[in-house]
Formats: structure tokens, sequence, C-alpha cells
DNA sequence: GTGGATGTATAGTATTTACTATATATTTTT
DNA sequence: AAAAATATATAGTAAATACTATACATCCAC
């Protein structure tokens, strides 16, 4: 089992290096989504940042820390978009059109943040990236489940958890497959997946 | 663009040399399971195999094309076991049950491949794999989309094609969640699944 | 503006990596 | 059983990789 450490080295206190950091991050994952994890090097993202290896390991101590913080600034913007939209549905209850507008929502999540699809795929395959992955999941499925559990969709909770998972699965699969494919039609896919998330809750 | 050649340098024409390609494929899945692509080297699958590197060179250039044919082999399988399914359905017309049963088999495969999480999730990541998926996929849905063509279920074919496209989708990730956490109640999730894929093909 | 803290560059090293020329062993053909 | 074809091992190399000691530059507090 080969550990890495993923924790940043510095936090960066001035504006330039802030400047820097945002630099590697997104540079990084530019690459990333090129080249992939595999051929990603700290020397690559150095030149291609137009930086010095020293720059870079003053924050970072190698590419894992890097695309590890990439993955976890993503999990927690799609995170906070469903917690929020699941505040609404506390009020008003289940509704395909705001389920729709969610998924939408992490669909532009996923397409603004550099190389977002990248990202995730590599939080998947990479195994010392496993536990970034896990952590998030099980944050959302557990906000997702006690939300739901006010609206008394008639299923206890392990069993409303169990869907909920499931529910999450599919919308990051459909989200993902979305995403890196422009060509197709997505708002249909949408539709359909959100009238699935329906379906799985009151069936 | 980073290209690599992934085809086989030479085929194994001796009982000897098909052991030894065996072991390669067999010994590269664990490892990519345990330690992940990226620290995936030729020289650390000669030495988990005991074999030198030449006897590795002489089958694949490199490791891309090791994981490569593990993918080919492993979607192979899953896509065969679908297709058999699906003969079945253009006589019988849709049916839950069935589908259980089909999904049930697509665990199992992926379980029973060495590795087998891994090789999906790799050839997800890896931009230099990615020609596997898709014409894996391809094939996949064209095979599906007709049988089901046949079914008269009110759908023009693209709109067809396009609901198939989303069940595979769906059906992957849940299959690789079911294998992945082999304490969950995998019966249900797949019995869920199943109603999914019914109620896409006809709401 | 000087001193201490923070940030970046120069220049490089030890290690690991993919990959091979050559030699030897084993299997198949004749 | 000798020759030809196939398979594996010995032993190694060139290139790439992660990572750093040291030196210089910039920023901020006073």
């Amino acid at each position: 089992m080969t550990s890495k450490r993923l924790e940043r080295r510095t936090t960066p206190l001035q504006t330039r290096a802030n400047k820097t950091v945002g630099l590697i991050l997104e540079t990084a994952a530019k690459l990333l989504e090129e080249i992939g994890f595999e051929e990603l090097t700290t020397n690559k993202i150095c030149k291609a940042a137009e930086l010095t290896p020293p720059a870079l390991y003053r924050y970072f101590p190698n590419k894992y820390a890097i695309v590890s913080e990439l993955a976890k600034q993503l999990m927690h913007l799609q995170n906070t978009a469903v917690a929020e939209s699941s505040v609404d549905m506390k009020h008003d209850g289940l509704n395909v059109d705001r389920t729709v507008r969610t998924l939408s929502g992490q669909v532009q999540i996923t397409r603004d943040f550099p190389g977002g699809v990248a990202v995730l795929k590599t939080m998947y395959a990479t195994p010392q990236l496993v536990e970034v992955r896990l952590k998030s999941h099980e944050e959302l499925t557990d906000g997702l489940t006690s939300s739901l559990m006010n609206l008394d969709l008639g299923f206890a909770e392990p069993e409303l958890r169990r869907r909920v998972r499931l529910l999450i699965e599919i919308g990051n699969s459909v989200v993902e497959m979305v995403v890196e494919n422009p060509g197709m039609d997505e708002a249909a896919m949408i539709q359909d997946t959100a009238e699935v998330m329906h379906f799985l809750l009151t069936k």
C-alpha cells in the first residue's frame, strides 16, 4: 500500500503566493485533462505554469496532493449546491423540476471547473485518493437522507439511505456523461434522470 | 497528445508462453488494484510475476497495452452477456426479472475478473485508453437498441437510442458500486436498478 | 528604509523508469 | 537428434522523475 502525503506544505500568505498556488492548481487540472494522471508530473506542471520546482514544492509535497486539492474543491462545490437544493425540498416537497435544475447545476459546476471530469475520474481511479471520494460521498448521502426523512416518504431510514445512495451514484454518472459528451441531448438526459430519481423515491 | 502503442508485439505460440502472457495479465490486474495505474510499472509487474523484462516486452510494448488488453477482455465478457440476454428479450419482451439476472451476471463477471473494478476505472480515467471504452460502449448501445426496436415500445430510433445510452450508463455505475462495496444490500440495489431501467423504457 | 519573513530561481542529484543487446534455454520441426 | 524457431535470463543504459541545498528576490512590519 503506497500512501502519500496529501496535505499542503505551507499555506500561501502573500497575494503573489496565492496566485502561484492558483496557477499550479489550474495548470495541473488542464494538463490532467490532456494527458491523464499517469503522465502528469510536477516538472511538467512547472514548465506549463512557467514556474520552477521549488515554487511548487513549497506548497505541495507531490502531484497527489495537488489533484487531491482539486478533487476536494470540486466535491465541495457540488455538495454545497445539492445541500442548498435540499433545503428548498424540505419546504415544498419532492419536485421533478427542481431536481432538473439541481442536476443542471451539477453539470454547470463540473463544466466550469478546469479539467472537471478528469479530476473526477482520477479521483475514482487512483487508490491514493479514494478517501477524498468516500468522505464526500458519505457527507452527501447523510445530508440528503436526513433532508428526505423530513418528507415522510414512507421508508425507514436504512431503506431511504440505500435509495439515496443509488440516486447519487446515478446522478454522478449522468453528470459525468453529459459533461464529457457535449453533443448529446443534454436536456432530455437530465429530464429522464430527474424522473428516474423521483421514481426511486416514490415507487 | 501522448499516444501509445496498444497492440501486442508477438502472439505467444507455445503453451509456456501462453502461461506467461496470462501471468503477466493477472499480475498486472492485481497490482493495478493495489497501487493504481500511476504506480504500476513494467518492472513491478515483472518482479511480482517472477519474470524478467524481456519476457514481458516480448509480448507487450508497455503497460498501456497490458491494461488495454485487460479492458478489452472484460468489456467483451460483459457485452457478450448482455447480448445473450437481449436475444431472449426479443422473444418474450421486457421483463424486470430478467434484467435483474442480467445485472447480477454483470456483477459476477466483474467480480470474477482479477482487478475488475480497477480495470474499469483505469479505462475511464486514462485518456490513452479511451478508445477501448468508446468502442465497447457503442457496440453495446447499438446491439441493445436494435434488439429493443423489435419490441415496438413506441419510440423512434434516436429517442430509444438515447434512453438505452442512459440505461447503460446507469447499469455500469451500479455494477461498479456494488462490486466495490461488498457490504451493501446488493439484491435490493440490483432490483431497484432493474425497475429503473424498466421505467426508462416504458414511461 | 532596514530586518525578518516569505517567495522564487539556479542548478543540480539520487532514484526510478522504460526498454534492449546479447546470451542462454527450451520447445518444435525435420 | 540436429536445426530452427521460440521463449526467457543476464546485465545493463539512456532518459525521465521526484525532490532539494543554496542563493537571490520580494514583501511587510516597524
